[in-house]
DNA sequence: ATGAAAGCGCTAACAG
DNA sequence: CTGTTAGCGCTTTCAT
C-alpha cells in the first residue's frame, strides 16, 4: 500500500523493539519465556507478546539455531518410505514429535550404504538435534561417530551388534518361532523360509526363530535368500520366487520374512496356480491391508507399529531433554510381535 | 588422544585458512567454485580442496544459509505419507531432488487445515527455498501469501481454483469417465459412485467424469459421500460402506473415488458375502498392490506416479533456478490416467 | 590473488 | 528492567 511497497521486508526483532521503545534484549527474553527470570513486568511482557502477535513476527530460525546450536529438528532415517510399515511408523513418529515441538525430516536409505552416509552427513551439516535411524548394513562407522559426538541417536527396527546404543526393535525371533510352530501344528510337513540377502539383525532374528522351531521339531530346514532391491519393479523377484517354489514342491508351507517378499510371493503363487492353504500354507512377517482382503486371508506376524513409534520418539526426546550427559544409560527396547492367524495357515477346521 | 581431547571442536573455515596460510576468502571462493572467477591459481585451489577433503571439513549450512538466504531445501507437503500413492510420489520426488543437490522435507497434512498452516509457517521460519504442496481445503490464504512472496510453489494432485499458480495434476475426470463407460459397456446397469466429503478439485473432477458418462448414457446416478479421517482405523468407514451397499442392492457396480475407499469397500463387500463381479462390479481410482492380487483382481484407474513426481520437481527446480522473476508464466500440467482393466469389472468373457 | 571487515538475525552476558 | 555488545560461521565487497 505505502510507497515502500516493494521493500517487503520481514519484520525483525529489532523492528519490534524499536516500535515498542524497549530493548532488543527485552523482546528476546519475553519471546523465550525468560520474562520472569529477568524480572520483566507482566504488563510489559504482555505488551510485547501482543505486538508480536499483531504483526505476525516470527523469529528467523536459522539465526536462532546458529546462535543456540539447537534446531528442534529430528532426522528420521528409514529404509523406504514407500513401504507401508515404514510409512506408518514415520507418520506416527512425526505426529508425536510435532506435539512436542519437534519437527521431523525423513529420508529413505533404500538400504543403500552410500546414500545413508550422504544423508547423515547432510543432517550433520544442518545440525539437527537427534536421530532415529533404521541402519542399513555397513554403516557402523558413521553411527558410531554420531554416538561418540554425543548426538542423541536411537536405532529403529534393527540395531548394530558391535555398538552400544539405544534402540527400539521387535522380537522377530519369537514371531517366526510362533509362526513356524503354528504351521507345524496345523499339519504342514515341510516349512520353507524365504528371506533377503540382508544380514541385518532383524532379518537374522526372524531366521533364527524359524530355525529354532524346526530344529525342535526335528524337521529339515529350507532357507532361501533373495536379493531385494528398492524401486526395481516386481518382475525379477516374482519370477525368482516362482522358480523357487516350482522347483521345491515338496515344501507345503512358506514363511516370508517381510512384506515385500510376501507380496511378490503371493503373486508367484497365483501365477503357479497353487491353492492356499491346500497346496501351500503361507505366513508373512509384517501385516498389510492386502492380507486381510486376500482370498484366502493371509496369516501375518504383526509388528506393534504404534508402540515402535511411541517408544523411539520417547527415548529420543528423553535424551534430548536431559541436560546432563551423566546418565549414559542406554535404553534397549524389544517389543513383542503378535501372530494374526488367518486362512492361509489353517489346515485344520477353523474351530 | 592429545591433551585437548575434550575440546572436540569442529573444523571451521578459519582453521583451514590458517593452516594453509591463505585467507578465509580464498578458501570460501574455492569451496564455492569461484576460484576461476577470482583468478585463483589451480595449484592453490587444488591444495585447498585436498586439505578440506583430508580433514573432512563441512561448512556449517546454518551459517551459510543465514548468509545467503538459500537453504537448498524443498518442503513437500502431502496429504498422508502412509497412503501408498503419496508415499510413492514422495519417494520419487526425494530421489530426483537429491540428485540435483536439493533436500526434501516432507510432512503430512492429514488434510487438516490447521496442521497445514503450522507446517507452512514452520517452513517459512526455516527459509526453505520452495514448496510442493497437495493443499487441503481452506488453505487458499496461506498458499496465496506464499505465491505473493515469490516463493516458488507448485501444487500437486489438486489445485486451488481461485489461485493462479503452477500445478501438476491428473485428468481424473477422464479417468472416471472411461471407467464408467467401461462398466456400462460390460453390461452393468446401475453404477454408483462412492467418494469422500471433500470438495477438492481432484475429487470433484472424478465425480464429474462419472456424472458425464452416466448422463450421456441416460442412466440414473447414485453418488454417496463418506467422511474419511486419517489414522482412524477402519471400523467406522467399513461399516458405513457396508450399510450403504446393503441398502442399495439395485446397484450392480461401484466406482470408488480413491484407494482408501476402495480398500474399505472391498472389506465391506467381503463381509456382505457378495461376489465380484457377478453381484457387484468394482473399479478403484488409484491402483494398489492389493488390486493385482485380490480375487478377483480389481480394475483400477492408475495415476502416472512417476510422471507426477518428475513433473512437479522439474517445474519447481526450474522456478528455483531461474534468476529473473520476469518469466512469471505458470506451468499447469495435467497428466492422463490409465484404466487397468482386471477381473472386477468384466462381465463379458475375457476376449 | 588476498586480508579486512561488514553483515545475515538472533541470544545472552554484562554493566548499569 | 534496559542498552550494549560479542559472537554463532559463513559470504562477499573493497581496497590493495
Amino acid at each position: 500500500m505505502s510507497s515502500t511497497d516493494k521493500v517487503k521486508k520481514r519484520t525483525l526483532i529489532h523492528d519490534i523493539a524499536r516500535h515498542l521503545n524497549v530493548s532488543i534484549a527485552t523482546v528476546s527474553f519475553v519471546l523465550n519465556g525468560k520474562a520472569k527470570e529477568q524480572r520483566i513486568s507482566d504488563a510489559l511482557a504482555e505488551k510485547v507478546l501482543r505486538y508480536v502477535e499483531e504483526v505476525g513476527y516470527k523469529p528467523n530460525q536459522l539465526a536462532k539455531s546458529l546462535r543456540t546450536g539447537k534446531t528442534h529438528v529430528i532426522g528420521l532415517i528409514i529404509e523406504d518410505i514407500s513401504n507401508p510399515f515404514f510409512a506408518t511408523v514415520a507418520w506416527l513418529i512425526e505426529k508425536k514429535a510435532f506435539g512436542r515441538g519437534y519437527r521431523i525430516i525423513y529420508c529413505s536409505t533404500d538400504n543403500n550404504t552410500a546414500k545413508t552416509k550422504d544423508l547423515i552427513s547432510m543432517f550433520q551439516e544442518r545440525h539437527i538435534d537427534g536421530y532415529i535411524i533404521a541402519p542399513p548394513e555397513g554403516i557402523e562407522e558413521e553411527v558410531n561417530s554420531l554416538l561418540r559426538s554425543n548426538k542423541p541417536t536411537v536405532l529403529l527396527d534393527r540395531y548394530i551388534p558391535s555398538l552400544i546404543s539405544d534402540y527400539v526393535v521387535v522380537d522377530g525371533a519369537d514371531g517366526t518361532y510362533q509362526a513356524a510352530r503354528h504351521l507345524l501344528e496345523q499339519g504342514f510337513e515341510n516349512v520353507a523360509f524365504v528371506t533377503s540377502e540382508s544380514r541385518q539383525t532383524q532379518m537374522e532374528a526372524r531366521l533364527q526363530g524359524y530355525s529354532k522351531a524346526l530344529d525342535e521339531a526335528g524337521r529339515a530346514k529350507n532357507i532361501k535368500r533373495f536379493v531385494v532391491n528398492f524401486g526395481e519393479g516386481l518382475e525379477r523377484l516374482v519370477s525368482e520366487i516362482y522358480s523357487f517354489i516350482k522347483n521345491n514342491r515338496e515344501y507345503d508351507a512358506i514363511i516370508f520374512a517381510n512384506n515385500i517378499l510376501s507380496i511378490y510371493g503371493l503373486e508367484a503363487i497365483a501365477r503357479l496356480g497353487l491353492r492356499i492353504p491346500e497346496d501351500i500354507g503361507v505366513i508373512s512377517f509384517d501385516d498389510h491391508d492386502l492380507f486381510r482382503l486376500h482370498s484366502p486371508t493371509i496369516t501375518a506376524i504383526a509388528q506393534p507399529v504404534e508402540s515402535l513409534a511411541e517408544n523411539s520418539i520417547d527415548v529420543l526426546l528423553r535424551k534430548l531433554e536431559q541436560t546432563s550427559e551423566a546418565e549414559a544409560l542406554v535404553d534397549t527396547i524389544v517389543l513383542p510381535t503378535s501372530l494374526i492367524i488367518r486362512g492361509s495357515s489353517m489346515r485344520k477346521s477353523g474351530r
